[in-house]
DNA sequence: ATGCCTATTGCGAATAGA
């Protein structure tokens, strides 16, 4: 099975590069953020021509976080148990939950994670702290899944708004000390979702290379992104992926996302039916 | 060229992104 997650900038801006690049990159089940729509404005008709069930959690423009698959897809949840909220001038505990978490089971049971974590927007923000206090309740929340089935092959994959290290890092702009994205809590907080037994399950098969590039100043042509999609998986899920691929070549073309497409192949069953597809076209 | 920000709301300027 091979599964993908893209933050697509808005699907209804680019649902037919999305579907097409699905198709042709022969993807069973695709995690999408920052769809920035409601599940009555999604374009449900172009992904079911093309074989795909979705499920959708959208409440505005804003965020938009969703799963397309045609393997399967059930048990779906909107939220992660302790996942926090934000809103712009409010404090405490009543903050209303945004739209940045959708998990559903694909395939032979893969429980699938599509996040969106918060940006941060500045180390001095509101927003910043409650970045810290999502990813924490990720971590905590992930630890209890694996806590109740150590087997369970759980995947955490999106935009996790982190570059974990200065390899991760090739924009001028994002400062260590000054940026969010590169701050010591950002990496601590990502980092113990490995502690957690998550693993990226990429980097050892594509050892460098972007996700994202700004789409100011020719940051792509110059080659200057970040680092900040990932495929996260519990040794269950690990043990099983056979190959991995960032689609840089998304990035190029008429009105592409600012992030591209990062897929993994897995083999749950051991059967190596996935050997000889070709990942990159 | 892989090209100089982009998407949404709503009709223009604000918000958000990273």
């Amino acid at each position: 099975m091979r599964i993908a997650t893209w933050n697509v900038n808005s699907v209804r801006s680019r649902v037919a590069r999305i579907v097409d690049w699905m198709v042709r990159a022969d993807v069973d089940a695709l995690a999408m953020q920052e769809i920035k729509c409601r599940d009555d404005q999604f374009p449900h008709t172009e992904f079911e021509r093309a074989g795909y069930e979705v499920a959708v959690h959208g409440l505005n423009q804003w965020n938009g976080v969703a799963i397309a698959s045609r393997v399967g897809i059930g048990e779906v949840a909107t939220a992660f148990d302790g996942m926090p909220g934000f809103a712009k001038g409010m404090e405490g505990p009543d903050q209303p939950l945004e739209a940045r978490a959708i998990g559903a089971t694909v395939g032979d049971g893969v429980r699938l994670w599509s996040l969106y974590v918060p940006n941060g927007r500045s180390l001095d923000d509101p927003h910043y702290r409650y970045k810290l206090d999502w990813l924490e309740a990720l971590r905590a929340a992930a630890a209890g899944w694996l806590a109740a089935e150590p087997a369970l092959p759980l995947a955490l994959v999106g935009d996790f708004n982190i570059a974990p290290t200065d390899a991760d890092n090739g924009d001028p702009t994002i400062v260590p000390g000054v940026s969010t994205h590169v701050s010591e809590p950002e990496r601590a907080a990502f980092s113990a979702l490995l502690t957690a037994g998550l693993a990226d399950v990429v980097r050892p098969i594509v050892p460098t290379g972007y996700t994202y590039w700004d789409y100011q100043q020719l940051r792509f042509p110059r080659n200057e992104g970040l680092r900040i999609d990932f495929v996260l998986a519990s040794a269950a899920l690990a043990e099983a992926v056979t190959d991995a691929a960032i689609h840089r070549e998304e990035r190029k073309g008429e009105a592409p996302s600012d992030h591209v497409p990062v897929a993994v192949d897995v083999d749950l069953d051991g059967d190596e039916d996935d050997a000889d597809r070709p990942m990159v076209f």
